[in-house]
DNA sequence: CCGACTATATATAAATC
DNA sequence: TGATTTATATATAGTCG
């Protein structure tokens, strides 16, 4: 709709990718507005556009936290639960990696050793000796 | 846009009210999809109707939980109930306790202690031979 | 790069089937 | 009702300052 017809593909020229853009973006806003007045139908909009930056539109009257929350009882898909399920996932894994690190920097200073049997002790031993080489060389380095 | 100009408010008589919803619905819809395609825009669109039926857009190569993600941290907005926020929080803690261990794992074992200086180094020495003075106090006892 | 300005393409209110 | 067809209102692509 303008001068010329234009195909509905990726405008390539970025300029004006973002002058249309901006008018689209506000052509949509202001749709959704119109559609929520004159239909009382509520409306949730929101625009991230190729940079990075965000737009909005909710009806008034509601929240976008509500529209979630109906949004979530009628599609019977559970973003929430979804969100929170990737973060207790991701808090596990980093509690187990932080558990492993916690244990071997105990051994290393000597602790909880008691059950390690020789061929461990020998491991840790090595790196030991080898952590105190680097240490001792680096001292001395210092005292030029 | 029409064969008659009309006023932007409620449209009175419930069934062109339906009517209208359907149609401009469809036209949102169509624009939201254009925008995606031509600015390479993200769009999440959720529309509820007065009767409470629900429709939606969201731009393919996303999710509507990865818009709200985004939404999320761009708006500093708590979307997220308190659970979940206090998981993110516990999530961060650990993430950072995480780096210092691994931070001083190096260091115990010689590694990135270039930037150090001889205080430091000292305390690490001190450790090492301590830990080393443990591991071999063991060894010996497994001699028996 | 912006806003203002058209000429045209689209969307859609009302009419019609 | 609901789909299709107009006639008109709007949106907007390209242009200019």
């Amino acid at each position: 709709m303008g001068r010329g017809k234009i195909e509905i593909k990726r405008i390539e020229n970025s300029s004006n990718r973002q002058v249309t853009y901006s008018k689209r973006r506000n052509g949509i806003m202001k749709k959704a507005k119109e559609i929520t007045v004159l239909c009382d139908a509520q409306v949730s909009l929101v625009i991230f556009a190729s940079s990075g930056k965000m737009h909005e539109y909710c009806s008034p009257s509601t929240t976008l936290v509500d529209i979630l929350d109906k949004y979530h009882k009628q599609s019977g898909e559970r973003l929430w639960d979804a969100k929170h399920e990737n973060l207790s996932i991701e808090l596990d894994r980093i509690k187990k990696e932080n558990d492993s690190m916690q244990i071997e920097l105990r051994h290393l200073k000597g602790e909880d050793i008691t059950s390690l049997h020789h061929k461990e002790l020998m491991a840790i031993e090595e790196a030991l000796e080898n952590g105190l080489g680097s240490v001792r060389e680096k001292q001395a380095s210092l005292m030029t």
